[in-house]
DNA sequence: ACTCTTTTAGTGCATATACACTTAATGCTG
DNA sequence: CAGCATTAAGTGTATATGCACTAAAAGAGT
């Protein structure tokens, strides 16, 4: 693990020199490991994107699908980016993340006058669609909050929520 | 947003016939919403993700990268899926992650016999890039703790333990 | 040594994510 | 109304992620 930068002799005795001090370099692994915010944030997002779509994949939405017909069946939104607002993704992702969506027919942007801001909505698929995931995730959602003993997962959502304010300035 | 699927006229009176009942239907958006622990935890994540990428571009690390490095340089991985349990990454994204990482320099693969089973180990340039990235990650880590009322970063490492601890089953 | 199983890794495919850059519509202002 | 600034969206590129499937090495039992 550790790189020998130079090895010098003199009168039979060799010294090692290395570039970094090793135990400082494992001092900062650690330091890393037990604080990192983004590991253990990451690594949650994973565990929970694998646990709901395991659970969402009969009907053939990801978790981040799901979300984003919820969204917008909700917000109604009139443009892209408000969508991005509410879920902080980039607007970017979100024009790739509704192309699929749109192909089968779940979603529609209203192309009146072919504008730039064109309104998103569900379609009665996308609707019906929702219908038949909904006891899907509220069946993978009780298992998680089921994980917090009492009502601790009121207290995790405020975590979230204190993690999704950060601004990275 | 409200699909009309049926519209039917009777002696002048007009009875629009919907699939869903629009009230369920927005208490079943309002309910996902303010309940998914797959919303929260990933939007979460987006933002760590920008928070420490930013951080991190200095250096030209992103941060999965970071602590993919840190990973490997603590725990001299046997295998690329002993650093998936660590970092709960499936194998095959991991063989990817590592792919920029290898090309660049900061990790090696012994190649002694070129068997299925290759040690992974940082390089020196790797353990440079650490050396230089470790202030950012410090200065961008401290943000986060500061944005939690004193000790509360520790619950909040206990939250995400916990949702990482689902199992998807 | 020779199968058979287990373990480890890689590929094809599809979605997810975002930055830098470009395109296009809107609106303001002289 | 012509020009310019603003705002909304799309593209190119690169990383991130994981499932289904495949390839290959290791180990076990005979």
């Amino acid at each position: 693990m550790q790189a020998c930068d130079e090895e010098l002799s003199y009168w039979g005795i060799t010294v090692v020199v290395y570039a970094h001090d090793m135990a400082k370099q494992i001092e900062m692994f650690d330091d890393v490991i037990s604080r990192c915010a983004a590991v253990r944030t990451l690594r949650a997002a994973r565990v929970m994107t694998r646990h709901f779509d395991d659970a969402l994949r009969p009907v053939g939405l990801t978790v981040t699908q799901f979300t984003l017909l919820i969204t917008i069946g909700r917000h109604s939104p009139e443009s892209i980016s408000e969508i991005g607002q509410w879920l902080s993704i980039d607007r970017t992702s979100l024009t790739r993340n509704l192309k699929p969506l749109e192909a089968v027919g779940y979603v529609t942007r209203g192309d009146e006058g072919a504008g730039r801001k064109r309104k998103i909505a569900l379609t009665p698929a996308g609707e019906d669609i929702l219908q038949k995931a909904y006891p899907l995730w509220e069946a993978a959602q009780t298992r998680v909050e089921d994980s917090f003993p009492g009502a601790a997962y009121a207290g995790a959502k405020d975590v979230l929520k204190t993690l999704r304010r950060i601004s990275a300035e």
